[in-house]
DNA sequence: ATTGAATCATCAAGTAAGTTGAGTTAATGC
DNA sequence: GCATTAACTCAACTTACTTGATGATTCAAT
């Protein structure tokens, strides 16, 4: 799966789609915004954003919401999103389940569902994806012509790496383009990234995020992914497998071990195991923490370490805004990491005048995968791609 | 200097500028190529290629190269860069000194100098800048209205951040921005980076990673930098310092340290210096190593562990094409940092089906940092970008 | 050698979309 | 009330890409 993104040029139509996007995402970041306001941002004429203005209206896609008195002259009339103007489907496929979402324009979940996955082939898989996207439409009750589109989350890495045959990657793909596959079997556009990736997205689309270009996601699923977001795109590396920090080398307890075999949510549940413990649900664990189990107790002590070595790293590589953790950990337990992490002073993220606090806990839950692969889709809506082709 | 990268909206303008530079950027990654191949591959029509390269043509920027057969059919006219249809400035802020040099637009250096800085305020470094932009361009003896622009390249990281007062930033600049200030002194569209960046510019202008878009450069300055380039754009993080490579911690020799306290080339002077042997040069560590200085070797032995998780944590970070190692550091060295290097099994980089090597040495050699700094300039000339400003 | 298919290239007319400038509407403040 | 300011609209204009017809050049088959 060779990602080439090959910079197209630009013509009437696509600048008109380009400037239909960055609208539309203007209108998101600010919540409610005029249209002299976008012109001047933008650097367009106001008529031009007019025009646009008034073909999404039309669409559906924003509303006017009243007028804001800003001192003298005309108020202008406010224009925000019209949350069910488009919807986006999230698929989420895991090794034994498939989980399905609904999302509205603003983010917000609809309606979800899970299912078992019984056939793990390629057939099988795309047949329960296709029904769990019907099942879904279904459920939350919308339209079928206001989807704009389908994301589907699976585990990466994608195609044949050093990290093949680990059995956390989904290997029915491997010489296939998986959203071609699925653009053919759903017949919707289709968006395709790993769960980091995915969460990343979510919390720009609708979590903690939201005002933010360049951030990093520290994901825990099985083992742990980043997901990295710089200038409003997505970090995915030359064949889409960036953000594989799992396996990155990080001193712990005087060793230096794969970051994923320390902080993961498989590690602390071999090390519940250890202690005879079967925990095998991140409700579990919640549990488990909440009742202070000294088991949990002693693996979060020996998690701030390599922890804080690995924001160490995310922070002096990438620069981010923030940090976000989150993924499929009880939110109680997140809370615990990110206040025993010791932040480096010795990073450029310990700048003064910070507006963002360096570590954040992501705001979507456990369901973070899913909707986050809804979550493609509406950020693809609002990201202007004159210069890139998906 | 916080970077806001507005993304704008696009008019007949600036689509024809960015249908300019992409045209552009597929001569320099072709070398030699037609028009309908150009519009094939590019979404726009024929015509529409034929008056830009008619427009590129006037301009001097390429040059007709005969015709192509290729089968039947009328043979295309070819086209490639015309190296002398423009040039870009790269100067090199260092502490002690200013380097300069003017490089055509295919990224071929036509003439280097060095001079001395004494004053470190900002008035005199630049007057210095100004005055070495001057002498280059008459040393050069290029006309000064084919001049691009100028790059810089300086020190980070830039603004206040946790790394800062260790010296090795350029503090005149805390809360200034260096681009506008030299754009202002100097006259010419300014582009101002880091040395690691630029020297990752380099490589893809002029060196191994011409026709890659996404790969990491890890630099030895005198710390360690990382450049880091995805999908053909710099990544620069949220405030401009990404890439700080050297304070991540790395597993050495049972302790854990931060890279460039292991692996740079104030680390091996260091090594040598307590063996009693003072190298300041690149050129003496050269001949330190050509004669098997067993401090040297020692240190190389050193080396190999840390650098090979550093290796192991930019591929698994990044999914980059290739990893470039360079700068002031001599060919030798690195060729033997390269082949010591146990490159991870364990990396989404360890693919079947490579074309690239996972490591190579950067071919701008010592200048790099100055060369990279001219090569930012004939990048922006290659860079389509409605989508986002600068 | 001739003819036809394929490809590159150009011309001229057509079109989409943004810009410009004049004029209208609706607030604020003296 | 009237000048000022800012948002907004209309209509004419401009830019740059597209389309379709035509011609040029080569290869290949007859």
């Amino acid at each position: 799966m060779a990602l080439s993104t090959p910079i197209v040029g630009a013509n009437a139509e696509r600048s008109r789609s380009h400037n239909r996007q960055m609208v539309l995402d203007r209108v998101r970041q600010a919540g409610q915004i005029g249209r002299a306001e976008i012109a001047r941002g933008s650097g367009l004429s106001t008529q031009a954003v007019s025009n646009i203005i008034s073909d999404l209206l039309s669409d559906g896609l924003i509303s006017e919401q009243g007028r804001k008195s800003t001192g003298r002259g005309q108020p202008p009339v406010q224009y925000g999103l019209n949350p069910c103007g488009g919807y986006a489907v999230g698929i989420e496929i895991r090794p034994d389940a498939i989980f399905a979402a609904v999302l509205d324009l603003c983010g917000t979940p609809l309606a979800t569902l899970r299912r078992v996955l019984k056939a793990r082939d390629l057939a099988g898989v795309t047949k329960a994806v296709v029904a769990a996207k019907e099942a879904i439409i279904a459920k939350a009750d919308i339209p079928e012509n206001k989807v704009l589109g389908a994301g589907i989350v699976m585990p990466g890495p994608f195609g044949r790496t050093g990290l093949s045959g680990t059995g956390s990657e989904f290997s029915i793909f491997h010489d296939l383009s998986p959203s071609a596959w699925f653009t053919d079997a759903l017949g919707l556009p289709v968006a395709v990234e790993n769960d980091a990736n995915a969460a990343a997205v979510a919390e720009r689309v609708a979590g903690v995020a939201s005002g933010l270009d360049t951030f990093a996601f520290l994901y825990f699923g099985n083992g742990l992914g980043l997901g990295l977001m710089h200038r409003g795109r997505l970090v995915t590396g030359a064949f889409g497998n960036a953000g594989e920090i799992g396996h990155i080398p990080v001193a712990s307890n005087g060793k230096t071990v794969p970051l994923e075999s320390a902080i993961s949510r498989l590690s602390v549940q071999k090390h519940l195991a250890d202690a005879g413990l079967t925990v095998d649900s991140s409700d579990g664990l919640a549990v488990a923490y909440a009742a202070q189990n000294p088991t949990i107790i002693a693996w979060l002590n020996g998690a701030a370490e390599p922890l804080s070595n690995a924001i160490t790293v995310i922070e002096n590589m990438f620069d981010p805004d923030t940090v976000i953790l989150g993924g499929a950990m009880p939110d109680a337990i997140l809370d615990h990491l990110i206040a025993s992490v010791t932040l480096p002073v010795r990073s450029v993220s310990n700048r003064p005048g910070r507006t963002t606090a360096r570590l954040l806990r992501g705001a979507s839950g456990r369901m973070t995968g899913t909707l986050g692969a809804g979550a493609l889709v509406i950020n693809r809506a609002f990201t202007p791609r004159i210069a890139a082709v998906a």
